[in-house]
DNA sequence: AGTATTAATGAGAATAATTCTCATTTATTT
DNA sequence: AAATAAATGAGAATTATTCTCATTAATACT
């Protein structure tokens, strides 16, 4: 069993509370990316709308949570903790699911070292990055596959 | 001399208005990303907002305008004509700037190669990717030279 | 453990971005 | 040049997100 999502937020000197910890826990057991009316149906009222974004900002706060667009400008959230690898995004144009994907070592290095150079040219200091793709599932997923 | 804004959209068979020619002639000026509400106040009250995001919508429908969002939230533009290069962006968490970035034909067979890879493994196609990347630019853009 | 202090929550109002409606204007077709 | 069809402007409607403030819950202090 991974850290229970109390650990989580002590860990993070963010105070222990009902609606972080329901929020966590959705989050820990998607273990991927959701969106946020996804979100908000599971977590039904057991939260309020007002506070769920609270609790979103808070977790961005500290970090542990990544938040991005859909290419449907849905918001999508993801828990991103420290022992989460490093990870892209692949998006299907026809159910709207969003799924991690990794890229290998080698093309990482590959980028890195690209990246090194638009630092240079465009005196830039980068800290992060992200490949985003886009495509169609060929029915694997879960609306895609009537 | 480029194309002239009247060509562009009589190619792609979209009637030739007023509201059409001005967005267009700023998308043109800019080659570049633009946010939107920078485009809504280099236009001023010349066109009005609900025709703008129609204008916006009709370009992204004949595939000449691409959209996406900053890690601040704000909705990007851009103009991507049959002519311009494959590109990437990169993003100033400081003055909000987003910068057009190419990376190196080498770079990208390698993509090309890992995202065959995932193709096979997630059952996809994948028809477009994006590499987006993040970070600060030391005092070269437009807010950040004080 | 019990109270005081401080922070978080819920409910709904406020805000902002985008889309929609419909009467008027502008393009296109004949 | 008239008839038809499409696009526009103005503002209303919608949606996602943030804000406000009275109430409730968590932490700190004895």
């Amino acid at each position: 069993m991974g850290k229970n999502s109390a650990k989580i937020l002590s860990d993070h000197n963010v105070s222990i509370t009902n609606p972080r910890i329901l929020v966590l826990e959705v989050l820990l057991n998607q273990k991927g990316p959701l969106m946020i009316d996804e979100l908000q149906s599971i977590l039904g009222n057991k939260v309020a709308k007002s506070t769920l974004y609270r609790v979103l900002s808070d977790l961005k706060k500290i970090n542990i949570l990544h938040e991005f667009t859909s290419p449907e400008n849905q918001t999508v959230v993801e828990l991103v903790l420290e022992d989460r690898a490093h990870h892209h995004h692949l998006f299907c144009s026809d159910c709207g699911e969003v799924i991690d994907v990794e890229l290998s070592n080698e093309f990482e290095a590959f980028l890195a070292k690209e990246i090194k150079l638009l630092e240079e040219k465009f005196k830039f200091n980068i800290s992060d990055h992200r490949v985003e793709m886009f495509g169609q599932c060929t029915n694997q997923c879960k609306n895609c596959s009537s």
